[in-house]
RNA sequence: GCCGAAGUGGCGGAAUUGGCAGACGCAGCAGACUCAAAAUCUGCCGUUGGCAACAACGUGCCGGUUCGACCCCGGCCUUCGGCACCA
């Protein structure tokens, strides 16, 4: 055997696995199926630390689960719409598909140094007409189930990107991707309805026991459903009614005024009534002014503005007087939100500012509260009603369902569930993206663009000059077409899909990649999805992950799918840090994919980011940490090389029973590790331990570096399943280690390997013997003796006399197998 | 403020169901090989005391439960992440 060269024999087995197709997938229903997916990456260049560690885990799990005989989807895509592309163009004059193709090209190129066991015939790239074609045809189907709307609102946008954001995209108050301050613009963009599913949305989140916690929390969180009141208050002088909510129905008798949004639509109605018209207008005009930070931050000042005009409370008659606030939110509730000082602590503040009157209508159990010795409002959701007609006396518990069923029953008011989620806003004002395929018609209004006409193309004839606001409004033969309904001359929607959107359902085009009539047939869909093993960072807990969950419920409701949820279990990865913080190019500490795959081989990349952290935990580049995993490979390779010619030559089977006492224990080493290394990759994904345990092995296995009379067929067995154990880990240096040793066939199409119970069991076990819980001394004893042998062996032991003397035995405990502990006094 | 996670040698980490704390690796020290170095192989490697056997201490802090606690319970501290005027 020849030295371990990783560059040479890494870049023969890529040729080969890519030559022999050895990757591909078929469905078959006669087989079980398996769906390991990474998160597909934006196309930004380069692979980076943080895609070895996603993909070498992903391929880890194919492998693994292809060697115990699953038939396995393991694909790879890239969500290629997005503003790098266009930032591309407006600064160097490339176009955008260009910079993208070119990216990809350089990625794949990278993925496949990594040596791993993708399927490409199934590759998807959201930006080509063949997948946004679908894309578009999605945003129809949501079209036609009412489920995408446009709507003109007061929406978050951002100056640098020039575009729109959704909520999820907007991180405290800035954008997600530039940082920029977000600012609201009344605009009229498109909406999908997610809110529709927000009940589904969360409960169904019982169904993900494979997703880690914290991110069905956060979810549950972003989701953030509340059960209140919503009910009316008349306001006479305008003529209206006011619909307000409330999930404390227990303190409507403490109302003394209620506060409106600066952006609630009956403002302009107030301003003419109240007499106060200039005051209020230039106090909603500097709310308005606020950012989004300004505005929502709970530590900011709560301003308000008297209206002078009044709301009567349904459940007193008491008059409340309506003012508008910088701190009542337009888009939730209603908008409108009841003022009770003595029982909310912002109302407090704000009623203390201002003047407002404070009524006490709670009292806690055994003490009584007066307002003039109050410093803060009682907010502890215990206590008696008080001033609350006939509802004083109650509990919070029956004062809440009296005064809710009262509402109800003299049609004032409604239970109502709020949601904290909003409407998912998709437009995006810019090029790169899938354009919205909807025409508007002077006579038909809002057209969908026919079917058989699909993709709306993205033009040529753009100009991305910068600061131009929507490239495509600019694009007179993109604009300009005619009304698929009544023939005359039309305009085209100049807005692109946000390219969530696109992320949204690529997992779902996976199964069926090629598929020219339909997004993916059902049959395949339903058999390879949903994805059983998911894995990404953690970045995406809200985002992706729950507009993919949304878009798989609808999908759902359509027929098109037969699975309530498209991922089964979810791995969040950490994140690759270096000297404790993220890489990045302006710490100057990133460490290159490419440099260290061209230092010592892909092989040695995977296995130390796999071994150097369990995989969700955040793991901390290491120089040294890298040359240990590449001194552990040619360890490997050297005491194969050893034992070349007796693996060769020794058979599969040999008589166990003639081997030495020094060799069985090799072999029950071999034995353990094989049990547990299936077991840390199957139930626990802890490769490190799995690694770890291998190595273990490989030290054991060099305790017979001299013997040159060791048994031949426990040699062969030994190194047999090593490198099948070893193969997900490191694909290449198993694979050319196979082909020399043993010759046949590929050691990625072996079977797993399973154990030997046998060999497993020992005749003796050390167990630990113990005096009042300390370690006091270790024997070796038959395995599997029953308690009192147990308590004998440890009664005759001397160290347990020596200090057991003249005390007395008040019990003995006894852990099969482990330890025997005196108790004594 | 609310919700969640984490805290173990010089470092990354292990201890799976309450049962030997520190596996495995990195760094370090020593030996073998070598003219020498590198590479490699072997051994040592929590702290304190001791020639040693061994003893005491030790998993963020304080307390509890238990024969026995890194693990369970109560109360804190620190770090990180998410949400944050949601009425």
């Amino acid at each position: 055997m020849e030295k371990y060269m990783p560059q040479q024999i890494e870049k023969k087995w890529q040729a080969k696995w890519q030559e022999s197709n050895v990757y591909k997938t078929e469905m078959d229903a006669s087989r079980p199926k398996y769906y390991a997916l990474e998160m597909f990456p934006y196309p930004s260049g380069n692979l980076h630390m943080g895609h070895v560690r996603n993909y070498s885990i992903g391929d880890v799990l194919a492998r693994y689960k292809t060697m115990e005989g699953f038939n396995v989807l393991h694909p790879m895509g890239f969500d290629a719409f997005g503003m790098p592309a266009e930032n591309a163009a407006i600064k160097n004059g490339v176009k955008p598909s260009d910079w993208t193709f070119s990216n990809i090209d350089n990625m794949k190129r990278q993925q496949r140094e990594m040596g791993l066991s993708y399927d490409w015939d199934r590759e998807v790239q959201t930006c080509r007409q063949d997948y946004y074609r679908w894309t578009q045809w999605l945003f129809q189907l949501f079209y036609k189930r009412g489920l995408a709307y446009k709507k003109k609102a007061y929406v978050n946008w951002c100056d640098t990107c020039g575009t729109v954001l959704a909520n999820e995209q907007v991180i405290d108050g800035q954008c997600w991707r530039c940082d920029s301050v977000v600012v609201k613009k009344d605009l009229s963009q498109w909406f999908l309805k997610i809110t529709d599913y927000a009940d589904v949305l969360l409960k169904d989140l019982d169904l993900l026991q494979g997703w880690p916690e914290r991110v069905r929390i956060m979810q549950e969180n972003w989701i953030g459903r509340s059960e209140g009141l919503e009910f009316e208050l008349e306001a006479p002088e305008l003529g209206e009614k006011i619909a307000a909510y409330t999930t404390r129905p227990d303190t409507v008798y403490g109302i003394t005024f209620l506060a409106l949004a600066a952006e609630h639509p009956l403002v302009e109605k107030i301003c003419a009534k109240s007499g106060k018209a200039e005051e209020i207008k230039a106090f909603v005009k500097k709310v308005q002014s606020q950012s989004d930070i300004e505005r929502t931050s709970s530590e900011s000042e709560k301003e308000g503005i008297g209206t002078g005009l009044y709301v009567v409370n349904p459940f007193n008659g008491n008059k409340a007087e309506i003012w508008i606030t910088n701190y009542v939110l337009a888009d939730y509730g209603t908008g409108a939100v009841i003022g009770v000082p003595s029982e909310d602590q912002r109302d407090w503040m704000f009623a203390t500012k201002y003047g407002i009157e404070k009524i006490i209508t709670l009292q806690p159990k055994g003490q009584t509260l007066v307002l003039e010795e109050m410093t803060e409002a009682y907010t502890d959701k215990a206590g008696v009603l008080v001033n609350s007609a006939e509802f004083s006396g109650m509990d919070i518990k029956a004062a809440m369902k009296g005064i809710m069923d009262k509402a109800e029953a003299e049609g004032f008011g409604k239970r109502r569930v709020n949601y904290r989620l909003r409407d998912w806003l998709i437009s995006r004002q810019r090029y790169w993206g899938a354009p919205i395929p909807v025409i508007y018609c002077d006579d038909c209004g809002e057209v969908l663009v026919p079917e058989d006409q699909l993709p709306v193309k993205l033009p040529e004839d753009v100009d991305f000059k910068q600061g131009s606001v929507s490239p495509l409004a600019q694009s007179k033969s993109f604009v300009n077409c005619t009304c698929p309904k009544c023939g005359k001359p039309a305009r085209r929607e100049t807005d692109t899909m946000d390219t969530f959107i696109c992320s949204s359902w690529y997992y779902l085009r996976y199964t069926d990649p090629h598929n020219e009539n339909i997004p993916f047939d059902k049959d395949k869909v339903n058999y390879w999805a949903p994805v059983d093993q998911y894995i990404g960072g953690i970045e995406h807990a809200i985002l992706h992950l729950l507009y993919s969950r949304f878009f798989t419920k609808v999908l759902k409701d359509a027929g098109m799918v037969d699975f309530p949820e498209p991922f089964t279990n979810l791995l969040t990865q950490g994140m690759v840090l270096k000297d404790g913080s993220k890489m990045s190019k302006s710490k100057g500490n990133v460490v290159s994919p490419e440099e260290i795959i061209g230092k010592y081989g892909a092989d040695t990349a995977r296995l130390f980011i796999l071994f150097a952290a369990p995989v969700d935990r955040d793991l901390d580049w290491s120089d040294q940490g890298v040359e240990g995993s590449f001194r552990f490979l040619r360890r490997v390779w050297r005491i194969l090389e050893i034992f070349e010619d007796k693996i060769k030559n020794a058979p599969d089977e040999y008589d166990v029973s003639s081997l030495t006492p020094e060799e069985k224990e090799l072999r029950h080493v071999l034995h353990v590790t094989i049990q547990k290394v299936t077991e840390d990759i199957k139930e626990r994904f802890m490769f490190n331990t799995a690694i770890s345990s291998i190595m273990e092995l490989v030290n054991a296995f060099y305790g017979f570096q001299n013997s040159t009379d060791v048994n031949a067929g426990l040699v062969r067995e030994v190194a047999v399943n090593l490198m099948k154990m070893l193969a997900p880990f490191v694909p290449h240096i198993t694979e050319e280690l196979w082909s020399v040793l043993i010759g046949e066939g590929s050691v990625h199409t072996q079977k797993w390997p399973g154990f030997d119970e046998e060999a497993i069991k020992t005749a003796e076990v050390e167990i630990v013997l113990q005096i009042n819980g300390k370690v006091r001394d270790r024997i070796m004893i038959a395995s599997n003796i029953d308690k009192s042998a147990m308590e004998e062996a440890a009664k005759a032991n001397k160290r347990v006399q020596e200090l057991t003397e003249g005390k007395t035995i008040v019990k003995m405990i006894c852990v099969p197998n482990k330890l025997v502990n005196v108790v004594v006094k």
